[in-house]
RNA sequence: GCUCGGGUGGUGGAAUUGGUAGACACGUUGGACUUAAAAUCCAAUGAGCAGUAAUGUUCGUGCGGGUUCAAGUCCCGCCCCGAGUACCA
């Protein structure tokens, strides 16, 4: 009988669905274990061969665990809201749920395929309205909560307006308001509001965007290549535009703190504490020449304060026209104009050109009174720091370069240092110089001295300063949570909870309105009525009863910064989730996703979680214990390339000397010999019907490039094709054999034809041609030994992520049962549980044809037995120099003597006493010997 | 540019974390079975040199240095590739 994958794998869905195999429980004596995937944005290209990446793996570990006796929660759902719906919405003008949902189910068709252990009467989806109600709800809680300094917490924001009631603004800290009780109570709602702007965690505020003016419409950065829209090719400024931020900078310090409390990668979490970006410096007041106005500076070099010799401020500081003379005018808007076109990544990485403008405006050195020139750079970004910058020549590299270039002075503050050539950018091993009473200190002690005598003479102070910014919260788009705020004569105004959902309204046309405003500016029915609580016809706004409602959207990072709390209760209409779920579930065990997500998603989830631990109501600060980042999948991309001034495309082979913009193009266009399908390409978009190419020899041909796995790259592959011929058993352990799953590596099917041999080998153990062929005889010594070497080896390597070599030792344990021709039952059901996490169907077939009954889900996975197990000393001479040379690996049990008496023996040998025996080989006296003979 | 990864045969990758580099697969070559092919099974397979052969020997983990009796693994300096870089998710 041959192995029929296909049989065997329809047969156990349809057992595991119609036995609700993978149902999960909230009341259960055993114990509880949350395995988590990041759960997919459900994108129109189906899902690619890099999802299941990360869900075989937790799928492994979830059967593992249960196999172990866990009560596993598996979920799974989808990160609905999103642009690229969107962007098919507006091309196709299709209702992003409709596409949603048939991509939802596309996705479900594929996952189902699998045999994955999900419990999908818990599945979740960010669009719902069930679901946004709750980000919602937690929206307007950050809404109505402040960041107490002192107390390092979120409270309510009406505390706060009683303390302000009471004392005004005393006792409050890391504010620069400063007001009575008195005064609080004087002032009217409008003043009010904004003073609470000032401390609401989710708030408005100005911040800038991607604008471009051609399409009348905000970018996303992805949308953005190289200063020019992905759309048209056009150009883009950065524009200020009022925005709703989440305040997750309070946070700062307990995020970097809380990376101490869980087990997540290395390299992720320095990843985190360098986004974070704590600095100690100081904050450093210089007065302005010409008017009574100061500019803090934030410097994490105080102790150069004297070689300080201008000052630096980002084109967009908001002192700079104030600061621009007459003469120096043109110049300087010439200067604000060109930069506003450059994105501020390209601002900051371009570091070899040098440009910048003087404003015509001094200030004046705390300590020596010169007059310092102020400057205007764009390597200077406005939202670090104050976004200005002390710049010391001798000190920084950058300054250093802008100096010469300009020919502004340059100070030397450094003891017997050269700096003709270079800055010295170094802390340590020298003094200071030429800086009064930092003369002959240290940087540690100037340090001190600088930031004691600012305090004195009142011109800073000693701080701490964060990279981390506030996170900007609305998106100018129609597919996402509309943020439940309406405007009561320009004052933003919660929806009261209980009216929540705040329900998506429809729109005739998904792009942005013709004055400019977001695409729900389109709604017909979006004013707010605050007697009937419900939305009515914007016709009805007379900003008495009826009100404007917010017209921005949530970003995609609202909706899945608490999902994994929802799992634990998702169908709950009362709350998020019950306390009960909440107080057995816990948090999440075994989080499994991608490291690209390592500044945003985790970082969002880890604060969000936070608030709501601040707020009373999760049971955990953590949300997640141990992560595992899961490598991705790359694709070989294809790329072409559009001359950015006339429009046209260029073949990679006849590119000249054209300035070109690169842009992804569907590998599907591409055949063999990497040429592009110019008919299909002009089909693909609209504005691609009229294309003109430059082409050699007839042919077009494109770039080829390993990027990551992503819809908006079009190098999507799927899995179903493998399924298909393979089986999804195959595809799984064929993931899982490419190589760890932290490592990122390209797709390619090579080797999968070895997995699925193995798996036909499995099979071959229990069948002949025609007939069972198991036996219930003792099997033979060898196969049991190397039975339990496997039990123990795959124990080990599951419990630590090690899932490829997992399949290599399955391999070589069923070579070698076939080679001695095994077939006790003995042997191959333990084998059959072995196999049960990695190749589910086939297990469960085998389970079931070796007599069993019930699924094998939760038979015990087997240990191995440690009689058996008894290492083999092997021997062997190593030689090196012509000459025979031994090394004698001792355990730890053999003396000096004994050892001697080994060397003094002629007749050598090498004993590897391989690992196990001895823990660590450490060279003479102690327990390796090199002999020469 | 900055932050974080990675680089080992023709290919994907092993290597008990400093102790026999190349497990396990793919591919390739040869053989068995077959009229033939597919499938399956067996054998060889890092490169070079010597040898009919068993075998011996040199070189080999991106590049250049260093530490060590011993380095794929640790340290210093480079090169290349990937991810993120604050509105893709």
């Amino acid at each position: 009988m041959a192995y029929n994958f296909k049989k065997i794998e329809e047969k156990w869905q349809n057992y595991w669905k119609q036995n609700n195999t993978f149902h999960v429980s909230n009341i259960s004596n055993k114990k509880k274990f949350y395995v988590l995937d990041m759960f997919p944005y459900p994108s129109g290209a189906g899902l690619h061969v890099g999802h299941p990446l990360g869900y075989i793996a937790s799928d492994i570990y979830s059967r593992y665990k249960r196999h172990k006796g866990f009560n596993v929660l598996h979920p799974q759902g989808y990160d609905s809201f999103g642009l690229p719906a969107e962007q098919y919405a507006i091309q196709t003008g299709q209702h992003p749920q409709k596409t949603t949902d048939e991509n939802i189910s596309r996705y479900r068709e594929q996952l189902d395929r699998m045999g994955f252990s999900f419990d999908w009467s818990r599945e979740i989806r960010t669009s719902d309205k069930t679901y946004y109600k709750w980000t919602q709800w937690m929206f307007l809680l950050l809404f109505d909560s402040w960041y107490d300094s002192n107390l390092q917490k979120a409270r309510p924001i009406k505390e706060l307006i009683n303390h302000f009631k009471n004392k005004g603004t005393a006792e409050i800290i890391n504010t620069s308001i400063n007001f009575s009780a008195e005064e609080w109570l004087k002032f009217d709602s409008h003043q009010k509001e904004e003073i609470l702007q000032e401390f609401r965690i989710a708030y408005l505020s100005e911040a800038f965007v991607n604008w471009c003016p051609k399409l009348g419409t905000v970018l996303a950065n992805d949308e953005v290549i190289d200063g020019l829209s992905q759309r048209g090719g056009y150009e883009v400024v950065r524009k200020k535009m009022k925005q709703w931020s989440i305040r997750i900078s309070s946070y700062s310090e307990r995020l970097l703190k809380g990376l101490d409390k869980i087990d997540w990668p290395e390299s992720l979490k320095d990843m985190q504490k360098n986004w974070i970006g704590k600095s100690k410096g100081a904050m450093i007041k210089f007065k302005i020449n010409s008017s009574s106005k100061s500019i803090s500076v934030f410097s994490t070099r105080p102790d150069t304060i004297f070689g300080a010799t201008f000052l630096t401020l980002a084109p967009e500081n908001e002192l700079v026209t104030e600061l621009t003379t007459k003469e120096n005018k043109k110049e300087v808007e010439d200067y604000i104009n060109s930069s506003s076109k450059k994105s501020e990544r390209d601002r900051i990485s371009d570091v070899k050109s040098i440009s910048g403008v003087f404003t015509g405006s001094y200030v004046i050195h705390p300590f020596t009174k010169k007059l310092l020139p102020i400057w205007i750079s764009d390597y200077v970004i406005s939202t670090y720091g104050t976004g200005a910058v002390m710049a010391v020549p001798c000190g920084d590299a950058r300054d250093y370069a802008f100096a010469k270039h300009f020919n502004i002075e340059i100070v030397n503050i450094f003891k017997d240092v050269n700096i003709d050539d270079e800055a010295f950018e170094s802390k340590e091993k020298v003094q200071i110089t030429n800086s009064d009473f930092l003369n002959d200190l240290d940087y540690h002690s100037a340090f001190d001295m600088a930031c004691s005598k600012l305090n004195e003479i009142s011109s800073g102070n000693k701080t701490v300063n964060y990279k981390l910014r506030d996170a900007v919260f609305s998106r100018q788009r129609y597919w996402g949570e509309p943020i439940p705020i309406y405007f009561k004569n320009d004052i933003p105004q919660p929806i009261n909870l209980k009216y929540l959902p705040l329900e998506l309204p429809n729109v005739k046309n998904y792009l942005p309105t013709e004055n400019g405003d977001p695409p729900l500016g389109n709604a017909q029915n979006w004013g707010w009525d605050i007697e009937k609580n419900k939305v009515v016809s914007k016709s009805k706004i007379d900003e008495k009863k009826v009100f404007r409602i917010e017209l921005n959207t949530m970003p995609g990072w609202a909706g899945s910064s608490w999902y994994f709390n929802r799992y634990m209760d998702p169908n709950n209409d009362q709350s998020f989730a019950s306390k009960d779920a909440l107080k057995y579930w816990k948090e999440v065990d075994l989080y499994l996703g991608g490291s690209e997500h390592a500044t945003g998603h985790l970082l969002y989830s880890r604060f969000w979680q936070m608030f709501l631990y601040d707020m009373k109501l999760v049971n955990t600060e953590v949300y997640a214990k141990k992560l595992v980042n899961q490598g991705m999948i790359l694709g070989n991309s294809a790329l072409i390339y559009r001359d950015i001034d006339s429009g046209i495309f260029i073949s990679s082979d006849s590119l000249d000397d054209e300035k070109i913009q690169k842009i992804n193009v569907d590998i599907n266009f591409i055949n063999q010999n990497n040429e592009l399908d110019l008919k299909q390409f002009m089909d693909w978009q609209p504005e691609y019907l009229e294309a003109k190419f430059k082409m050699k020899n007839d042919v077009f041909k494109v770039e080829r490039e390993i990027q990551k796995m992503s819809k908006s790259k079009y190098n999507v592959v799927n899995p179903d094709d493998i399924c298909d011929s393979y089986g999804a058993d195959t595809l799984r352990l064929y993931e899982m054999f490419l190589g760890p799953i932290e490592q990122a590596k390209p797709w390619n099917t090579n080797g999968i034809s070895g997995v699925f041999n193995f798996l036909n080998k499995v099979w071959k153990l229990f069948y002949d041609e025609n007939n069972l062929i198991v036996v219930d005889s003792e099997p033979d010594i060898e196969s049991l030994k190397i039975l339990n070497q496997t039990i123990k080896k795959i124990n080990h390597d599951i419990e630590n992520f090690s899932f490829n070599t997992c399949v290599s030792s399955l391999m070589i344990l069923v070579n070698k049962l076939t080679e001695k021709k095994c077939s006790s039952s003995k042997v191959l059901k333990p084998l059959s549980i072995l196999l049960s996490p990695f190749a589910p169907h086939l297990a469960e077939e085998l389970w079931f044809v070796l007599g069993n009954e019930n699924s094998i889900i939760d038979e015990v996975f087997p240990e191995h037995d440690p009689n058996l197990l008894i290492e083999e000393e092997k021997n062997y001479p190593v030689s090196f120099n012509g000459k025979l040379k031994f090394q004698i690996l001792l355990s730890n049990d053999l003396t000096k003597q004994e050892v001697e008496e080994i060397v003094s023996n002629h007749d050598l040998t090498i004993k590897n006493l391989n690992g196990k025996s001895i823990k660590k080989i450490i060279f003479v006296p102690n327990k390796i010997i090199n002999v020469v003979c």
